[in-house]
DNA sequence: AAAGCCGAAA
DNA sequence: GATAGTTCGGCTTT
């Protein structure tokens, strides 16, 4: 490829030869201009041509020229305009003036839209993110640029730390190479303007909202929906108000320490080096964190007199995320040190535990102000989240609920609880489907799961009282692990059933394939913390890992049926790929032979079977008993014998196994980022982590040319984001001439193939035989196609139809098609009951026959 | 202990 | 540019 060049005038590329090129431009010039960029041309260029940028910029600005002289936008400018310019014009900030020492400062802020570019590679990259995870949202943190959002919730989320306005443009202003645009600053005055003038406060077991200025109350009394959920208390109880303990003025963080950290440490000692009085930091190096969490005894409010209304605690979710529409959310801080009516908890972490650093980091923006702020801690799989919860719930010392997914966490917490503090076993109590347990004593913790408090349907007797119990008291804290579950339809009931005064989410994966990761900005509250996962591993609190995509061609027969197939047979297909067998089979060698102990995931349990079963491994999924479970886990975890296991999605979560170095994906659930940050979070924790030069693996194997290509792209967008870098491997040296390859040979290969075929046709009779058994001719207009007159015009079934008969058609044609057809398949008629039946029987018996074959 | 049911994944 | 079907786990009942 000869050199290609960006600039009008060439000078980025080639500055010193700038004045010779210019007579020389056309020995740059393959393409004669006007063959590919011609007037009337509207193919784009093939992407094997050199391009003359030169030409092409001198075209376009003479296309815009054109387009200004002529006021009406013509068809012809905008079709230049998606021709290259998108990359340029809008994005163009050469217009910004640099700061003459732009060169040490670190950030480049875009005026148009709120994203914050950093220079990771900057001697004050560390701090400098320090603030911006204060003040806007991560988008991408790859090796060396960073990129940050400033957003509405991340500026409400920076003001409740406890930065202030002016703090916020003056370091920004610091750290930029340009100065801070207009638009950006009067964004951030307008957002943080509002912020904390309206309080959402819990008394008495009544919410209230809460505000010092009743002008604001006024406007939100406007709106319909806060309007019809108020209560109309009978008498104002000037009790109540006397008792409220969110007061209007902030307390001053003084003497708050959070157990196991550093200043707790340092109190003891009664030295504290590197701060001068007030513990105000005076090191340069503590200058951006010490603007988190600063005392903010200034912003004390003169009104005293606060005015509040009840709403009614059913239609709080609405009420909450109506605040935020209106631009006035509500601010929830629990002043626990206050609280003289709900009684203390005797917590305290063991004088043993230390928490590490970014956990501390962590926390201090949560309880900033000394004050518990509600929130959400985002830390990688590994890094300790659990210790997080557990050092929040001994700084509040209230009463407090722990919600997890599954009961193997409900356990895993009251073990660490009873690991790292010193609560005792009376004080903790666990409520899940076998134990209902109620905590001895006025307070205590109880550790649940989210189904069992948002459970609708009927309960047993003892899961009744305890909901009783759970939903009649204050709860001081609400712990909600793995929080990114919280807003499915079901668990966010939860929120709105307990009653509790502050709430710290804890995730890995603040992802979801739906939108409703925004909802958890009113439902719990601002991100308060976001770990750097490279951060982390560089430091070696989570292992390195490195990542790679394994391309596996499609073996001719193979790729024929997935042509011809349907998406859920499909799937199989590509599962099955032998050459993804092979590849499988070799990287499994290759790491045994290093000494690492591997997990290899499928999604696709026919699948996991069957290469377990080739290859001669162990395997567990949904199917496999508890017993067996833990025996298989056993075995890896302490036989040198046993050094691969096969995983369904069981293992996605939950199991904890340290010894796995190596981690293979063979198949996998779709588009899932977070399913794929979970499975790498399996590895992170490895126990040779800190061995020298040390590196976990992370293989995704891919069948070529399918949809697997695109699935696999989108999947790792979460880990792209956190820093990882996916290599692609096309080929594996040395597999071809590995002895005892599987599937070497072509008579075996048709061989898999018939037998995934046959599983196919199996699994999929009882789905067919309604729709085909009907004896439609390709193309014929059934009964059902008279229902929606002109809704399946016939050419389209006719397509659907012949592509079944004719095979080996372009791919395209399928794609483009695959949504009548399901669509077809989805309006057909409904199961008749009795088949829907002998579905379920049918699901059963395969179910059985799994178990069995198990056994075996 | 097993089966039915429900909801989540996303 | 997203789908939908499958798998899994939890709770309850028998």
């Amino acid at each position: 490829m000869a050199p290609k060049r960006v600039n009008d005038d060439g000078d980025y590329a080639f500055p010193s030869k700038k004045s010779k090129k210019d007579s020389e431009n056309d020995e740059y010039i393959h393409v004669d201009e006007n063959d590919y960029i011609s007037d009337d041309d509207t193919s784009l260029v093939p992407r094997s041509a050199t391009i003359n940028f030169s030409a092409l910029t001198r075209k376009l600005q003479a296309a815009k020229k054109a387009g200004d002289d002529d006021s009406s936008l013509s068809a012809h400018r905008r079709q230049q305009d998606n021709l290259v310019s998108h990359m340029f014009r809008d994005q163009d900030f050469s217009w910004l003036h640099l700061k003459p020492d732009h060169a040490s400062r670190p950030l480049w802020i875009s005026p148009e839209d709120g994203h914050i570019i950093l220079e990771a590679f900057s001697p004050i990259a560390e701090q400098a993110q320090d603030f911006l995870v204060a003040i806007s949202e991560p988008v991408s943190r790859p090796a060396f640029v960073h990129e940050y959002k400033l957003t509405s919730y991340s500026l409400y989320a920076a003001v409740s730390v406890g930065l202030q306005t002016e703090d916020i443009i003056e370091v920004l202003n610091r750290l930029s190479k340009v100065p801070v645009p207009e638009s950006i600053t009067t964004f951030i005055r307008e957002r943080t303007l509002s912020y904390g003038k309206v309080k959402l406060v819990l008394k008495h077991n009544k919410y209230f909202v809460e505000s010092s200025h009743p002008e604001t109350l006024q406007i939100l009394l406007k709106d319909r929906i806060i309007r019809e959920a108020r209560v109309h208390s009978a008498v104002v109880d000037n009790s109540i108000k006397a008792s409220t303990f969110t007061t209007a003025k902030a307390p001053v963080k003084g003497n708050l320490v959070i157990p196991g950290t550093k200043e707790a440490e340092k109190k003891k000692d009664d030295s504290a080096p590197g701060k001068g009085p007030n513990g105000v930091p005076t090191t340069d190096k503590e200058l951006f964190t010490s603007v988190v969490g600063v005392e903010s005894d200034e912003i004390e409010e003169d009104d005293d007199t606060v005015h509040s209304f009840e709403i009614d605690d059913t239609k709080i979710d609405d009420v909450k995320k109506r605040c935020n529409e209106l631009e006035y959310p509500m601010l929830e801080e629990y002043d626990f040190r206050n609280d003289t009516i709900n009684p203390n908890l005797d917590i305290d972490l063991k004088p043993s535990t230390v928490i590490r650093p970014y956990q501390e980091t962590s926390l201090s923006k949560m309880f900033g102000n000394g004050r518990a702020r509600s929130g959400i801690i985002v830390l990688p799989c590994g890094a300790g989240k659990t210790l997080v919860g557990i050092t929040a719930a001994c700084t509040i010392k209230k009463s407090c609920l722990v919600l997890c997914t599954s009961s193997v966490s409900v356990m895993q917490w009251r073990q660490q609880f009873i690991q790292w503090s010193n609560i005792t076993d009376r004080q903790i109590a666990v409520f899940t489907a076998d134990q209902k347990e109620k905590f001895a004593g006025e307070s205590g913790i109880v550790v649940s799961t989210y189904s069992m408090v948002a459970n609708t349907h009927n309960r047993s007797h003892e899961a009744k009282k305890m909901m009783d119990f759970l939903t009649s008291r204050e709860w001081g804290f609400i712990l909600l692990d793995e929080v990114h579950v919280v807003p499915a339809a079901m668990f966010r009931r939860v929120v709105t059933t307990i009653k509790a005064h502050s709430k710290l989410g804890l995730t890995a994966t603040l992802v979801r394939e739906d939108d409703k990761i925004a909802d958890l900005n009113y439902m719990i509250g601002p991100k308060l913390y976001e770990a750097n996962w490279m951060d982390l591993a560089a430091k070696g609190h989570i292992a390195n890992v490195q990542c790679a995509e394994v391309w596996c061609p499609m073996t001719p027969e193979f790729y024929r049926e997935y042509l011809r197939e349907q998406s859920r047979k499909r799937m199989l297909l590509y599962c099955m790929n032998p050459k993804k067998f092979q590849a499988c089979q070799f990287l499994i060698k290759y790491h045994e032979d290093r000494g690492d102990k591997i997990i290899v995931f499928s999604d696709n349990v026919f699948a996991l079977e069957a290469y377990a079963k080739k290859l001669g491994k162990l395997y567990i999924h949904g199917g496999t008993g508890q017993v067996e479970r833990m025996r298989i886990l056993q075995h890896f975890q302490h036989s040198p014998e046993v050094n691969t296991i096969f995983l369904s999605k069981v293992g996605d979560t939950s199991i904890d196994l340290p010894e796995a170095t190596c981690l293979i994906q063979i198949s996998s659930h779709f588009g899932s980022r977070r399913q794929e940050a979970q499975r790498l979070g399996r590895i992170l924790r490895a126990k040779r982590r800190n061995d020298e030069g040390f590196n976990a693996f992370f293989y995704s194997l891919v069948s070529k040319d399918t949809q697997e290509m695109f699935y696999s792209t989108k999947r790792q967008q979460f880990l792209i984001d956190q820093g990882y870098a996916f290599k692609v491997i096309t080929h594996l040296d040395g597999m071809e001439g590995m002895p005892d390859l599987v599937y070497k040979t072509r008579d075996e290969q048709i061989e898999l193939l018939s037998s995934v075929l046959m599983a196919n046709e199996s699994e999929a009779d009882l789905g067919s035989d309604v729709r085909a058994g009907e004896g439609d001719l390709a193309g014929t207009i059934t009964s059902k196609d008279f229902g929606m007159p002109g809704k399946f015009p016939a050419v389209q079934r006719t397509t659907g139809s012949l592509a079944a008969l004719s095979g080996g058609q372009h791919m395209s044609y399928v794609e483009q098609n695959k949504s009548a057809n399901k669509k077809l398949a989805r309006e057909a008629a409904p199961r008749h009951k009795l088949f829907a039946k002998r579905d379920k029987d049918k699901a059963a018996a395969r179910k059985e026959a799994r178990a069995q074959g198990q056994g075996a």
